[in-house]
DNA sequence: AACTAATGAGCCGTAACTAC
DNA sequence: GTAGTTACGGCTCATTAGTT
């Protein structure tokens, strides 16, 4: 019986003592052979061995192969096809969703546009209309907060009530129609962008919402995004008084946060929430949070004076699990900042949606997405370059200037040439101590303490719309 | 030198004087040697020849691997792992637009819901302000088609013009907001739904939209939905009377179209309309249609008086060609009925947008998107199964039971015991002649000619809601 | 200098093999 | 049987040496 035919390379490889000359035993076939073989295959993928048989006796082109080889031919025919068969459904699934999300994204875009002229319509007829506020159906019914009164917040079962309602109030802002949401200007969703970004038009107070998705686990995710100080720049301290479970499974806490202000000329705000953390049926994690109605004082009396409270409307964070692995998220943060305690040029600043979005909704997604890329280890960073270390110093830098720039008494800021008629104010502190934890930090302190000073100025005659454009990409606070 | 040890099968494959034994070229690696090999490939993945070299000699436990060997090794494992790679991007990225995907049909939910009550507290809105309609302005600019004298229809620049505002109207339905549409009932959007539906409200006629995926050539697609006989149910005849280029490598069609009536109570509709193919600059297809003013009469008078004159506001198919093949297309289907024709019981029939959806607008998108799993290949489907051979067979069967239904004129139906109180009314076809085409057709026809009767009953105290819920899923029409 | 064979390395597809 | 691994033929490409 011949073999199949090899093509050996008698002169090749002189360089050892090669033994691929002696046994042909890889071979090539020939096109006719493996289109007789494809035929078969074609027919019936997996031959019996009386198949095979009988197909090397039929064929006269196959004779000179070995039933063991025609076995062998069928195994790796069926191996590839099945690979290949998987790739070529992999990419056609992915096309068919790439082509779904153009399409869905086309959808939203246009349903966006056609909110936005209803939303306006709507106004405009609302104006017309100059009735009261009561036929506004659209938002005041969950944007009108209830006011809980203080007893609620002494008594355990006051607040899971309380807690029960935010959780359905955040949800029905976060998945619902209960605000007026309109796109953000300048963020269109799409599958490289970071998220789907929404703030609200005509309800009280400001409001941001931002959905996305991110590759680590629901847990991992509530747990970063309520160490609200690790990511919100604005976030001075955060202290939680009280901590009792819910009874099912969640988790009530009373907060005490403080929070920068952005500018010397108007008073830092501070926040006495409660925070419900918990679990959904549908396995989603919520966090959210809201004012309580009390008058819950911070750690330190004096300091807390330094503040206006302000109010947090139901907000937090819905976080889904992903098949597959990650997690959808949903932030929605409604703040009322009191603006009328604010000079009229800041006030836009206190009135603006896109600034809550800019400064806490996104931040927090591209904080927990930067977390997640580099826990994937998908960016490869060079030395000296850890997003981390840069991240801690950069959040210590901001800190710092903001604390000048807020001068709080506790801190040991004092003012000089206070004489209330001056544009430029100047204050020292003589206790602060920039010694960081950092051994390796090369800003050596001189002496034991630093004299800081400050300087403001009052903008005259600057368009409000102006100053806001300034703010909101501002990664510093401006004195 | 010693090669790698080889696992030799002695006695084995006895039925052969094979050549396997003596060569002992296959060897598998020992886990020392795969790791040493894999610690290399880690810093390394592409080692010169001196670095393999260098590699053999320093490794003892690599040496008696042959150069060549080294080699071969290093580009089967650049090989694995590319595979495994790219298969794994394929599935990362398959998550991710899944998930995508998921946010983005929820957030279109949540607008789709947004709009909806939008558009309902727009109206109430607009009723209690019952000023003029002019101020309607999300609608009316677009819907409110101005009517074309006669003449234009009677000089091709007339008719240009004509089809350059259809296209544009056709378009900023389709894509635009010229019209409130809401999502159909029970019709969500998703992958693996055949695409996005809605229905219109508050504009004048009924209309609906869908647009969906499509894996066929956007060519093919126009030709198969341009012959609307073959797959809309309700299309008893279409015929092009005139037909010329439109100069920009588009064609405009004057067209005449016969459909049937759902019921006998009520007279059938036709259309006189024109038909503008064109393609968009962006590569896209187009096919858009009106009705013209005129009263364009169709091959017969005489048959043409049985039918009431509708009206097809701009409507059409938008089909875009899709990166990696397939189409995206996009149906619009915007008519006026004329329902004040019909007995009041059966208006609804003729009011719904929701029917025109079902009978012509998902109709399409179902019929295309068999065709292209058809041609595709997909569907595997066993012998006499054939999918054409029953639809030709289905539709046989419908026209056959439209025909006896309508009862038209030259399809040599009479009436018998018309006296016009009875709710029953019997009609006898003597000429009508079901001989098909197909000669394996079984129903051989006895005789020259086949009497049929037809009977309807006037349905008396059925509430519309009913009615319209048993026709918007039939197959079928009922007398 | 331009052109041309020769060489060697890479990748791809596939045959043959081991191990389960 | 399937899954994973080793080996090989054929191909492309870039570099090099030898030729007009």
């Amino acid at each position: 019986m011949a073999m199949a035919v090899a093509h050996h390379r008698e002169s090749s490889s002189g360089s050892s003592i090669n033994k691929h000359l002696d046994a042909g035993k890889y071979v090539r076939y020939t096109s006719e052979q493996v289109e007789a073989l494809e035929r078969v295959y074609a027919e019936c993928p997996k031959p019996s061995s009386l198949r095979r048989q009988q197909l090397i006796r039929e064929c006269p082109i196959l004779s000179n192969i070995e039933p063991r080889q025609i076995k062998v031919w069928f195994q790796n025919r069926r191996c590839r096809e099945k690979q290949r068969k998987e790739s070529s459904r992999l990419q056609t699934v992915n096309r068919k969703l790439t082509a779904m999300n153009k399409l869905l994204m086309e959808e939203n875009d246009r349903l966006q546009k056609q909110v936005s002229q209803l939303v306006c319509e709507n106004g405009y007829m609302r104006q017309q209309l100059h009735t009261a506020p009561t036929t506004d159906a659209s938002c005041d019914s969950v944007v009108t907060t209830p006011q809980h009164s203080l007893r609620d917040a002494n008594n355990p079962a006051g607040l899971l009530s309380i807690a029960e309602e935010t959780l359905a109030e955040f949800l029905s802002k976060a998945t619902g129609t209960a605000v007026d949401w309109v796109q953000m200007p300048g963020m269109k969703p799409g599958p490289d962008s970071v998220g789907i970004f929404a703030i609200s038009q005509s309800c009280s107070g400001v409001a941001a919402r931002a959905c996305g998705l991110v590759s680590l686990e629901p847990t991992k995710i509530a747990e970063i995004l309520k160490d609200r100080p690790s990511w919100f720049r604005d976030c001075r301290s955060l202290e939680v008084f009280t901590m009792f479970p819910a009874g099912n499974g969640g988790t009530i806490e009373l907060i005490y946060t403080q929070t920068y202000a952005p500018s010397t000329l108007a008073p830092a705000r501070d926040f006495w929430t409660l925070r419900y953390t918990t679990s959904l049926d549908n396995g989603s994690f919520v966090v959210c949070e809201r004012s309580l109605s009390g008058s819950g004082a911070g750690p330190n009396a004096a300091s807390a004076a330094q503040f206006v409270r302000a109010e947090m409307l139901p907000s937090g964070y819905l976080i889904r699990p992903c098949e597959g692995g990650g997690s959808i998220i949903h932030i929605v943060d409604h703040l009322n900042l009191e603006a009328w305690s604010v000079p009229e040029v800041l006030r836009p600043l206190y009135e603006s949606s896109k600034v809550v979005a800019q400064r806490m909704t996104i931040a927090a997604l591209r904080y927990i997405r930067q977390i997640a890329q580099e826990t994937s280890g998908e960016v490869v960073y060079s030395l000296g370059r850890q997003p981390a270390v840069l991240r801690t110093f950069s959040q210590r830098l901001i800190r710092g200037f903001n604390d000048a720039v807020n001068g709080f008494n506790d801190d040991g800021w004092s003012l000089i040439n206070c004489d209330g008629a001056e544009d430029v104010i100047i204050a020292v502190n003589s206790t602060k101590n920039l010694t960081t934890s950092n051994p390796a930090n090369s800003l050596a302190l001189l002496g034991g303490g630093v004299l800081c000073a400050k300087a403001s100025m009052l903008l005259q005659n600057v368009p409000p719309a102006v100053l806001v454009r300034f703010f909101e990409g501002a990664p510093f606070r401006v004195g």
